[in-house]
DNA sequence: TCTTTGACTGTCG
DNA sequence: GCGACAGCCAAAG
């Protein structure tokens, strides 16, 4: 397990439940910017012991990573639906389950919650 | 070492 | 809003 490694996956715990985050903000917060597709290539490296939320990592666009219809899709779609995020057509709309949602809302003036 | 691949992202039409 | 393109970089063969 390479440092780097090890942050990713501490950038991705610390998400908080009934939140998501994107590839890009993940390998940010590890120190990685600019590294999404880094982020990508370690989530299909988790040890099926490892307790990740990965479920809670999307694109930049909200969009579930994996192809609809995929057994990763509708995996990541029942665990979001869990935790009470809204998921259509296989996307999230970050302007309300994002992670920084609230701290743009009182930056930005925007709507949602 | 080189080439291929990929759970990505921003830009443009 | 969506598809096409280019940029990105680490892992695998």
């Amino acid at each position: 397990m390479q440092d780097s490694h090890a942050r990713v996956y501490a950038a991705i715990a610390a998400i908080p439940r009934g939140r998501v985050a994107s590839y890009g903000a993940i390998a940010a917060r590890a120190g990685l910017p600019g590294r999404a597709r880094l982020v990508g290539r370690l989530l299909g490296e988790v040890p099926d012991g490892m307790e990740l939320p990965w479920y809670r990592v999307l694109r930049s666009s909200g969009q579930v990573a994996f192809p609809p219809g995929s057994r990763g899709f509708r995996e990541q779609c029942r665990r979001l639906r869990a935790e009470g995020v809204e998921v259509r057509n296989g996307r999230v709309p970050l302007s309300r389950f994002g992670m920084d949602a609230d701290l743009d809302r009182e930056l930005w003036g925007l709507p949602g919650g």
